[in-house]
Parts: structure tokens; C-alpha cells; sequence
DNA sequence: CGGGAAGTTGAAGAGCGTCAAAAGTAGTGG
DNA sequence: CCACTACTTTTGACGCTCTTCAACTTCCCG
């Protein structure tokens, strides 16, 4: 559910080594950044056990809005959309994910939104009983995920608060800016983003239009706040005309 | 989070009977609903042991955004609202919470937003750390409380699709039913509800103005969906006209 | 009663959506 | 390598929903 940046490119090798001796959680790339990091090397072998690996190309739906929650998925790399559909068609889109994120933590009986992969994934698929299992026989791995659910829950009061309050121009630069942040954390440049979605998916995020979303890129452009280099490069080149263009709180 | 409903009148008796020799969750009206439900009899003492009960008049700020979070709630009777501010005054209320409901699950070191009692209300208040230890020696109530994250999480994306894509005649049309489902929830009618928040509170709900919220109340009544009696009592006389205003998915 | 807050209603305007078309980009095949 | 197609992005003109500003009404608590 967390903002994030685009098309995550390992620095490390791939997620999984199929076949390989060696249990393949230990050399995936995406493990420190997800609950598997609370787990104990010695119970990395029963994690490894209930997963399936799983590779999606780009535009593959791999959860449905409605479907029985049957299984509980881990990104190990590449990034997808998290959406909800209206009735007539009107779609929000309630986050990007990408490698060390969750899905699937319905604890009701049927999934609450549907997932599309943006680029190339992998994923570890778990059916959701025995991974409820494994959580009861690994408490840190069960506080890790609290903690995880607790900060998507900050973060989607964060986005309630861009939804309900923000001009277009506040959401489009609290959206760049979330998506350099999350690159540093992940020892990226904070001053490049790569975007792995369209203007579309974007605006359907931020709760516009396509049109409104490709206008406000033009202004800050103009404004020289940012840099595109083609549609899918961002530039910061002012960030703290972005910031302020922002008006994030603290 | 949850949606709710307007002033608890719990149909047992207070939440507190200070002084009393037995244990006081025992006879907490808000037990069945909250994560208390999920610990044993005899662990109760310990978890009453670790809570100072506090009681509020309305419009008393107990949590403050940005504030050191030192503290856990678990709302016992009452309502409160939940919200966060921009530097420039607007505000967002990313829930109304009720009796049963959890409150400062910050796992980061300050809180992400304030919180204000809407009517008389009592709480219970634990020390975050002293939390934090139980959980670890109640397994069942962190479950419980991971369930409970959970379920907000899916209601927060659900007001994610309202702030984002819905109109303001849907938002507030499926505000309404949110608070009639949840009377229903706890034994009371579906048809009547009681609202325990201002117009102005309702706006920052649903990212509206106070003006647009009167003038969309007044048109459902025009349309005889619903009836008001006074500005606090929403009658429903036609769901169904409500819930195709609504546009709800499912 | 009376005063202040909350709610309702009205008129005008702004920001974003809608519809339409042009420009850019990517993939395919001769 | 270029042409052809399909899609994404950008830009323009216009309209609508909701906001803003303002006045009036209702409700409530002293």
C-alpha cells in the first residue's frame, strides 16, 4: 500500500534462485524489507516450505476483487497496482506496491480489491491457512506484520487526507515526492524518479483525471520545479518548490 | 475508524464501576466488541492492572498529532473523531470511532493525528510499552488486534474509493448507510440514526464543505430517501433509493 | 428570552472534468 | 530503415460540480 517508486531494480540478484540447494529466501532480494526479515535463519526452511514462486509479466491480474482470499502474497520483486471498481466503471486506485510489500492480509473471507503487476514480478504465494499457521509458531514474524498493517494504516490516512483536502497540484507533488523518498530508502537518488505507471494509473490514485494529472506535470515543468525525460523520467531539479507545492504537514 | 454510529447508549451498564471489587472489564460493556474479547478471564486482571480509566466531556482533545505516543485507547463508551491537519487549517477526519474501538497503534514514535471526544466518553488508557509486553504474552489478543488492523485497513481503502471517485450526493448517501449498518451491528434499528458529529465534522469526513453536506441532506429529503428530524436524527425511509445513491460495489 | 453557534439557502466563481484532437512513443512487419 | 498501427500523453475549449462568500434561520444553553 505504500507509495513507491518505480520499476525496482534489484542491487542484488533476482529474487529466486529456482532450484538452487541453498533455501532461496536467504538470497532474495526483497527479504529485509519485508516480514521475512523477522524470521530466524533456522525458520526460513518452513517459510520457504509454504511458498510457491510465482513470475507475472506486466498487466497480469493475479487477485480479484471478490474471489475467495485463499492466499496471501509476498512481492519479491517488480511493482503492481492495488484498485477498487465502482459500479459504473470508476476505478481508485489504493496503492502501488512493489518488492518486500504484502497483499492479500483480508482476514475476511473474499478479497476487498483486485491487483494488476505494472512491470515484470515475482511473488511468493502462500495459501493463506497454513501461512495463518506459521504466523501462530512465529511470533516476530506475526509482530513484524502488526507493524507492517499499522504503517499502511498511517499511510492511508495520509492518503485519505490528499483525497479529501488537496488541490491537484498538491497531490501530484506529495505523489513525486513520496516516490523519491521511498527510492532513497532504497539507495536510489533522491532527485530521479522512474514512473512504472500510466498517467492514468496515476490519476487514479490521486482521484483525478488523466488530462488533469499530464496538465500539472506540464506546470510544475514550467514552473521548473521538475524535469520529464520522456513520460516516465521525473527530475526533481527545486525540491523544495515541490515541498512546498506539497503542503505536507510536520 | 470504523464508520459508526452516533453516541453508544450501551444497552448494558457503564463502562467503569470504579472502586469494584471485581475485575471492571468484566463488566465493560465495550468488551465483546474490542480486542478484550480475545483474553482469557483470568488474564483480564492483568490487562486492567496495566489501564488507568479516563473520562472526557465532549470537544476535549486527548491525542495530539505529532505528540510522543506514549499511549494506547481502547474507547470504552462514547464517540470521538480522528483527524489530521494541513498547514493551512484544512482538516481531514479519517474516522469517528466508537465504544470497542482501538486508538494510537502507532508503532512509529509519535502520532500520526489528533483525536477529539464528540460526546461524554470514557477510555481506557494504557502505557504504550506496558502494551507492547502484554501483547507479547497474549498471543490471542495480538491476533485479535492484527484482525482489527486488518479491517480498518480495508475500511480505509474503501473511504479511499469515497474521497477519491465518488460524488457528493454517493458520499454522503453511503455515510449515512455506514452509520445505519453499524447501528445495526449492535442491536439497534436501521432505519434511524443519530448523528453525534457537526455538519462541519461530517465534511471533513468526506472531503466536502459544510454548505454542500446541508444542501445534499436537504436534497435526499427532497427526494424522500430520507426524513430529518432536527439536524442529528437521519430517519431512512427508502434504502434502496440510499443505496442506489449510494453506487456502493457489491 | 437572548446571544452564539450550528445549520440552511442563495448567488457567483474556480477548479477540475469532459470531450475532442493533435503530438509523441512503441511495437510490428515489409 | 521506414511505414503503419495502436496506444499513451499532451493540449485546447467548454461545462459542471462543488467551493466560496454572504445572509438568513434554527437550535440550544445560560
Amino acid at each position: 500500500m505504500s507509495l513507491a517508486l518505480a520499476s525496482y531494480e534489484t542491487p542484488r540478484r533476482a529474487a529466486f534462485s529456482v532450484g538452487a540447494k541453498t533455501n532461496p529466501c536467504l538470497t532474495c532480494a526483497a527479504r529485509r524489507m519485508s516480514i521475512c526479515s523477522a524470521v530466524e535463519a533456522q525458520d526460513l526452511d518452513r517459510l520457504s516450505a509454504a511458498t510457491t514462486p510465482q513470475r507475472l509479466g506486466p498487466g497480469e491480474t493475479f487477485l480479484n476483487e471478490g474471489d475467495d482470499a485463499s492466499h496471501f502474497f509476498n512481492i519479491t520483486s517488480g511493482s503492481a497496482k492495488v484498485y477498487k471498481l465502482l459500479p459504473n466503471g470508476r476505478r481508485q486506485i489504493t496503492g502501488f506496491l512493489f518488492a518486500g510489500d504484502l497483499l492479500g492480509l483480508a482476514f475476511n473471507e473474499t478479497y476487498t480489491y483486485s491487483a494488476e503487476s505494472l512491470t515484470d514480478m515475482t511473488l511468493c504465494r502462500f495459501p493463506r491457512r497454513q501461512f495463518e499457521r506459521l504466523l501462530e509458531q512465529m511470533p516476530k514474524m506475526e509482530r513484524r506484520l502488526l507493524s507492517m498493517a499499522s504503517h499502511e494504516l498511517a499511510a492511508a490516512q495520509e492518503q485519505m487526507v490528499l483525497l479529501g483536502r488537496k488541490t491537484a497540484r498538491e497531490r501530484v507533488a506529495s505523489f513525486l515526492l513520496n516516490l523519491a523518498r521511498r527510492g532513497e530508502r532504497f539507495g536510489r537518488l533522491g532527485d530521479t524518479v522512474t514512473l512504472s505507471m500510466t498517467r492514468t494509473d496515476i490519476a487514479d490514485y490521486l482521484g483525478l483525471t488523466t488530462e488533469t494529472v499530464s496538465r500539472t506535470f506540464t506546470g510544475l515543468r514550467n514552473d521548473g520545479s521538475i524535469a520529464l525525460d520522456g513520460a516516465n523520467v521525473v527530475h526533481i531539479l527545486d525540491r523544495d518548490a515541490l515541498e512546498d507545492a506539497a503542503e505536507t504537514a510536520e
